[in-house]
DNA sequence: ACCTGAACACCGTTCAAGT
DNA sequence: ACCTGAACACCGTTCAAGT
């Protein structure tokens, strides 16, 4: 598959190469056997470099979360800055395939994971609520993104396998109970991982934060 | 391992034993052959009762998503209908083993799933927003209430493959940045799934639902 | 109608052996 | 140091055959 003939095999092309397999396979189809052929070496030859395929998709979690942390730039006041950052954090997930499962899937030791949660508490560091609260609010405002992207995957998926299936689902919207069918019937899941939406999702994170720190600056 | 010895195979008994396994096992090491050993069967003759392990993982879902449908109450206004709502799910969530992780895989096709979209649509109904919005707003709570609970297991789960291994984590403490640093120190992880965050996520979300409309009847 | 034996086409991972 | 052959211990699923 791979043009290179006898370049030798490095951890960066064995990357190079999973990338390129989550995009064409997706990462329930992702294959140590099939990571291999597309390098042209044999399965066992991947545990010199890596000793797991769970170690792999750690690695790429951490690439993923290192870009994103890098090209952040902050700019303005906590809300322009979190408002910025989630947008940046959701265009960097959606360069890369199945992003958002393999930091789901990833446990957030990795020393960029770190960073990117650090990131996320500086911007929220100068708001008048406990550290508990500051976490839980970054905490919020990560899962939104990841599960935006998550649903979105999920979706798509669900498409593809509905493909022409049409007629399986079109008779159910007769019996959808209010409000939902109005809502079908209005176009809304059309847009279901649209930007607008992700847009609206992230306003309400933040005014939801921004109304957390004024209530307790009250007490 | 069941007691029964002749009881005849239906779909109850085998999603009782899916429990049971999803319990035991986690959804991870949920196998079909593992699952009719516990029914005192063959793992072919599943396929008769259910056409994948798929559609089993379906079904439980569904049922999930049922009870927590049914045993919802609505009182009060919206504001209290969606944080007892939030709350109930999660109660619900944590009744059953990978609860989440059932939900998250799953079509959203069930009747029971739509019936749980169609409540959340209903208490968020008078609000004066725009159809869309509304919909984005019951996301953002499904995910979170779902991510929430998906962390929580994530996290047991490192827990449990740490177990006495401390001595890799706590040298690292020492060169975590701030102010991550500080509210490690301050034990902020110690309470990662905790009520008392999720309570906090939940009013942050209620919070900014409730902003957006407010800024929106302006316009 | 309901269950099983036996197979198919896969997995991730290990490890002695090759170069 | 780096790669492979061959195996191990599994998977989900199918299907002819049994009762």
């Amino acid at each position: 598959m791979n043009a290179s003939v006898n370049m030798p095999i490095t951890r960066e092309r064995i990357v190079n190469a999973s990338w390129e397999l989550l995009r064409e396979c997706g990462i329930e189809q992702f294959t140590m056997r099939k990571l291999a052929k597309q390098l042209d070496i044999k399965a066992a030859s991947l545990y010199w470099h890596f000793q797991s395929k769970q170690q792999i998709f750690q690695f790429l979690a951490n690439e993923i979360a290192q870009k994103v942390v890098l090209s952040a730039q902050n700019e303005g006041d906590w809300k322009e800055q979190l408002y910025r950052f989630g947008n940046h954090f959701r265009n960097q997930l959606e360069k890369y395939p199945c992003s958002a499962h393999l930091m789901i899937q990833t446990v957030p030791s990795g020393a960029q994971y770190i960073d990117l949660i650090n990131h996320m508490l500086k911007i929220v560091e100068p708001l008048p609520i406990s550290d508990r609260r500051k976490f839980s609010s970054i905490a919020c405002v990560l899962n939104f993104v990841l599960s935006f992207e998550l649903d979105k995957y999920q979706q798509h998926k669900n498409d593809v396998a509905m493909k022409g299936v049409r007629q399986e689902i079109e008779p159910t919207v007769g019996n959808l109970p209010e409000p939902l069918r109005r809502m079908y019937l209005n176009g809304v899941f059309s847009d279901l991982g649209s930007d607008s939406m992700f847009q609206t999702g992230l306003k309400i994170l933040i005014f939801g934060i921004e109304q957390l720190s004024m209530t307790e600056k009250e007490t």
